[in-house]
RNA sequence: GGCGCGGUAGCCAAGUGGCCUAAGGCGGAGGUCUGCAAAACCUCUAUUCGCCGGUUCGAAUCCGGCCCGCGCCUCCA
């Protein structure tokens, strides 16, 4: 159980073993949601990789503290509260409620902390005086605060800008990336802390040093990750589009204001396309929980769906996907029951069984598509097995242990779910019964077809029938 | 223009020098079961890894060229 689990670094562009600094807990930091509409697919899919880094890295034994933050205060959550006339507050509360709702849904462990930007101003004021008195920061003619880049040499290691900065300057000295639109700045590659209030931002300000205004966005993240943390942490993780500039600016803003290197392992995930595309608003292809919910598909499908490509790689979501999902649970489903009738009484087996290969795949750069591979290898032998009544009882019920064991890894929420018959469909039901007991076939398939019209799949079983709705 | 990623069966997706005459899921085709179905389970389903060269005893895996697709290049997970 002391696996230690090995994941690519952004940062070193090295796999290396996840350990915790302190020798006790591994701590991590995950950009969370801005709260400004319903997360999309995609975004669950980032908030779903860490969730199965997690489960995994408790899963070897460790401990986790894992801190998510909610932007609530930022240009779109200001701009859109305004646009329908609510106040900061209620808005961002409305979208972090239905992000928690989904999150339930799709079975993500809540983070140990997940705190809010708008909560933690002082404490990202505090950092922004301690850059301005060290040097890595100034106050502009606006009375916004910027970081200067010059100030910090390592600047642009994580996303080797200066690979692509010089090339571009020297290829076309024009390029859009130059047009700066706030013109108060040092240099355009300075990046802001604090904004000055402006008229657009309403009720939307906070007394600082330097004026009323808000904080820039990417200094939550430094000031919380600090708070709650500490100077270093293990890992800090997002989406592929955060690596510049957002985590790029955390890591000038953290290591200048404390001296000290900040995350020691960066944890990336791409992004999910929809048909082969990137998913925006113009494409039409922008999905939600609801929508995935309102095609007949459930949350576990979709968690399937998520974990079923390499975190490494862009995943091509179809909703033929949601198929495969979906029969690929319940043949999970399926072998827990046969498991569960041939197991004979529990006793305690920590060990993965069959499923030896699934651990060994996670643990291996969370090699989630392999690691689903192998369960269904291990599926498929021990319905063989069972079948050919070569599992006995013991070995049975510590497969049946295992095989829960693999669910949690996954956060496979699996059991029997309780359909709500209603009255006249479990009456045709019943008259079915009668008639095939009766040997009465051609009524019996009538009232099959009566059914299915409306929307009921009839199902015999040895002891009766079961009833499931309708894909 | 720069930086980066990818092209593996109808679809999704592992594998990155020999265990690959390429894992797994879905779908499809047969079968067992069944009054018939459905579900479940079993069997089969790429001699081949975008194309062309090269390196090597040996390449899907390394190198070069080409053709496609995608992402990023200052506040998008």
């Amino acid at each position: 159980m002391t696996t230690a689990v090995r994941l690519y670094d952004t940062l070193s562009r090295k796999l290396r073993p996840l350990e915790p600094a302190d020798g006790q807990t591994f701590r991590m930091y995950c950009c969370g949601p801005t709260v400004y509409g319903p997360a999309h697919i995609g975004n669950f899919r980032t908030f779903i990789l860490q969730d199965l880094l997690r489960r995994t890295l408790e899963a070897s034994g460790l401990v986790t503290r894992h801190v998510r933050n909610v932007t609530d205060i930022d240009d779109k959550t200001i701009r859109q509260s305004q646009a329908e006339d609510k106040t900061l507050e209620t808005f961002t509360r409305h979208w972090l409620d239905a992000f928690h709702k989904d999150g339930e849904d799709l079975n993500l462990l809540p983070p140990h902390v997940e705190p809010s930007a708008v909560e933690h101003i002082p404490q990202q004021i505090k950092l922004v005086e301690k850059l301005i008195q060290q040097g890595h920061a100034y106050v502009a003619g606006d009375q916004s605060v910027y970081f200067r880049v010059d100030s910090y040499p390592p600047y642009g290691r994580l996303s080797r800008l200066h690979e692509r900065t010089i090339t571009t300057r020297d290829r076309s000295s024009c390029s859009c990336v130059q047009d700066a639109d706030e013109y108060d700045r040092e240099s355009a590659a300075d990046f802001a802390l604090w904004k000055s209030h402006k008229p657009e931002d309403g009720p939307n300000r906070w007394p600082s040093p330097w004026g009323p205004g808000r904080p820039g966005w990417h200094l939550e993240c430094s000031a919380m990750s600090l708070e709650y943390l500490g100077d270093d942490f293990d890992l800090h993780g997002g989406g592929v589009d955060l690596i510049f500039p957002h985590h790029e600016n955390e890591i000038a803003q953290s290591e200048g204001a404390t001296g000290r290197p900040f995350a020691r392992h960066w944890f990336h995930s791409e992004h999910l396309l929809v048909d082969g595309r990137k998913m925006s608003k113009s494409l039409n292809n922008l999905y939600v929980l609801k929508d995935i919910v309102s095609w007949g598909h459930t949350p576990m499908e979709l968690r399937y769906v998520l974990a079923s490509g390499h975190y490494r790689q862009a995943l091509n979501f179809t909703r033929d996907s949601l198929h495969a999902a979906h029969s690929a649970l319940r043949r999970l489903h399926q072998l827990q029951i046969d498991l569960k009738k041939a197991s004979g009484p529990e006793h305690a087996d920590p060990s993965w069984g069959s499923f030896q290969p699934v651990w060994a795949a996670m643990t291996n750069d969370l090699n989630t598509p392999r690691a689903l591979g192998e369960l269904f290898v291990a599926v498929h032998e021990l319905e063989k097995r069972l079948h050919a009544g070569q599992l006995d009882a013991r070995s049975a019920a510590a497969e049946w242990q295992a095989l829960h064991k693999v669910f949690d890894l996954f956060g496979f929420q699996i059991e029997t779910q309780s359909v709500s018959v209603p009255d006249d469909i479990r009456q045709l039901a019943e008259d079915r019964l009668a008639a095939r007991r009766a040997r009465d076939w051609p009524t019996a398939d009538t009232l099959r077809n009566e059914l299915e019209a409306r929307g009921w799949i009839v199902r015999d079983v040895p002891d009766g029938y079961e009833l499931e709705p309708k894909p």
